[in-house]
DNA sequence: GTAGCTGCAAATCGTTTGCTGAGAA
DNA sequence: TTCTCAGCAAACGATTTGCAGCTAC
């Protein structure tokens, strides 16, 4: 179901510190730095990068604890991960229900909502028995030019 | 409307050999099997399955072939591969446009329709000045007990 | 104190590729 | 004949994991 309050708004460090620490898990310097990395990307970054921009705040973070950090955010559902048909997965802080649709030209990424979007899968999940709980949807196209 | 179960028209082996010859492929013995295998498949087989039931019919036939035969009908378009979060690609012949829902619990699949989610993305990509040439969509629910 | 976390390096494993002989056109 | 294709095995590369020391709580 869709969460009103989640539409378009912006987790804040301390708001995904809470939900890390109500879950169990210990708040590592290296968890913090991870964890504002990536609520500061507006892109979205790879294990890799996000390595990278991480270690440029603590040149020791190695990139098994990004991998395994990731890995856990995933479960609690506050980070998202994205297969753009990419050589590697990519990441972001799940800021309310948004789509991206990837340029076939240019690998520039366009974010963008729909509520009917929303609204028409849980329909379709209802109709055939079933209450969604997950689901991936990435959009590739050309620009249309004028 | 939503429409579970296996819907489409069907690819036929003759037509894909056709498919293949237009593309400048030449057909192959190993070829053959594999798109007969994959043909007679009802479910998403993984590169693996496929290649030990195209042994069944051909034990000579080697995993780097299927993952090179899958390329390329892939490119072609004739196939389709999808991402069930499972370890590795699934498979399947484009029957035409229909969608996966994953069991959670079971990790059965179930295939649906709808001329409505076809209609809606390529509104959304129109909308914000894209022209869709290719997407990914797949859903993951629990079924509803009554 | 201890359960959970980290860095390191090695292991995993799905997938790709170089090479060489074989076979379709 | 010619050029693609197949099988094999090695390479690749993203991700995972065993281990031993460290740290949040």
């Amino acid at each position: 179901m869709v969460k009103p309050d989640r539409i378009g708004y912006k987790l804040s460090m301390s708001m995904l510190l809470q939900k890390c620490t109500e879950a169990g898990l210990k708040i590592t310097d290296q968890r913090k730095v991870i964890l504002k990395v990536l609520e500061e990307s507006e892109d979205h970054p790879s294990v890799e990068t996000l390595c990278e921009r991480a270690r440029q705040v603590d040149s020791s973070i190695s990139i098994a604890t990004v991998y395994r950090t990731l890995g856990l955010l995933n479960e609690l559902g506050l980070v998202l991960k994205h297969d753009f048909k990419d050589t590697s997965a990519r990441f972001e802080v799940d800021h309310g229900h948004h789509y991206h649709l990837v340029d076939t030209e240019t690998g520039k990424v366009v974010e963008f909502q729909s509520e009917e979007l929303v609204a028409l899968i849980n329909k379709i999940a209802a109709d055939i028995g079933y209450k969604m709980v997950d689901h991936t949807f990435e959009m590739f196209g050309q620009k249309i030019k004028k």
